[in-house]
DNA sequence: TGTAAAGTGTACCGATCGGTACACTACAAG
DNA sequence: CTTGTAGTGTACCGATCGGTACACTTTACA
């Protein structure tokens, strides 16, 4: 594909960590074109519809990844203490132990949110519901496993703020661990 | 001091809004100048050092309302308990039960903690470590107080994320009579 | 009323913005 | 070797960016 990237999902995540590190307001073409190595000529080749396209792409990666490796295992009805021990996992690794921010968060704060609107909502809307159905399936309540699933989505967002903030991802994974001990040690699984 | 605004308070207070609708980078001069009324003249006038003046103008501003209303009472050795109780009340009306984003949180996502990184760090230390110390002093020991502070902080900033995402204030409410309960019913008070 | 300061409108600056045009090269398949 | 497609470098576009210069008006106060 190019001499930089072997191919189109790899050109993807660096465009994400080009988004992530100046938000997409802050993101001009020119420094995805420092942090890419590629031209614009190539860029709309591959993004005819530019930076939105680029940003859009970005999303959809996310929510693949997440879809593959948190929300599909929570929504499987075997082994779903494991499946959200594995999402704590899991997303301790994509959000690297709190050194990365969450795109989706950050899209949702700033009015980049009313051009993805639908994406970084049902990111949310998808990560809750799907936490919510396997605590329900160890053990909670309809309503109890609702209001656990969104402190914990709410812990894990309000966590990569304060550790960006601090620039101590600490913060992160302490609340990962909190939060992983209240929805287990509560259940009745 | 001008038409639009009755004193320098009144125009920070709109920056502020501005700023929280499009972010740091998002934010034009000409957008300022759209939502203000003021023009580039003017708001060189009042800000010589130009944006990046109004945006530590309006972080000051931030910072001094929570100091009075938040930080300092909750620092108060009396009436602790109460302290505590109108800072959720202080809170919720800040953010405007969930209508609102949190600036810092926003800066804080962003590469523009880069350039405000001090205040954005600050901001979160100083909430952090005056309800740690409000919760001491209700009773909780201070590892305990510690961590419940951390939650709280993070809970409510995590909160602000899905209300926006969602367009559904009532997340952040929620959450915040979920942090309320916690603390104050696992208190010895 | 005179005067100085506070505040503002207009026109401009160079730089950069996102995006386009187009000719070109690299390469894979026949 | 030919041919078509994928990918790219260069030069450019109008618009907007943050910021400045400067003359002007409005206001406060002596």
């Amino acid at each position: 594909m190019t001499k930089e990237f072997a191919n189109r999902s790899e050109l993807i995540a660096t465009l994400g960590e080009v988004f992530r590190e100046y938000g997409y307001s802050g993101t001009s073409l020119s420094e995805i074109t420092n942090q890419t190595g590629l031209g614009k000529s190539s860029l709309y080749h591959f993004f005819p519809n530019g930076k939105a396209e680029m940003a859009e792409a970005v999303l959809n990666d996310i929510d693949t990844w997440f879809d593959q490796n948190v929300f599909i295992p929570l929504r499987e009805p075997n082994d779903t203490a494991e499946s959200i021990n594995a999402m704590f996992k899991a997303v301790d690794r994509y959000f690297q132990s709190g050194n990365r921010i969450c795109l989706v968060g950050a899209f949702a704060l700033d009015n980049t949110r009313d051009q993805f609107i639908q994406k970084v909502s049902a990111y949310f809307k998808e990560w809750i519901d799907a936490l919510a159905l396997a605590l329900k399936h160890i053990g909670y309540s309809r309503s109890q496993a609702r209001i656990f699933a969104e402190e914990v989505v709410v812990g894990i967002q309000g966590a990569l703020v304060l550790a960006r903030s601090q620039d101590d991802p600490n913060a992160f994974t302490r609340t990962l661990n909190r939060l992983r001990k209240r929805v287990v040690l509560n259940s009745n699984d």
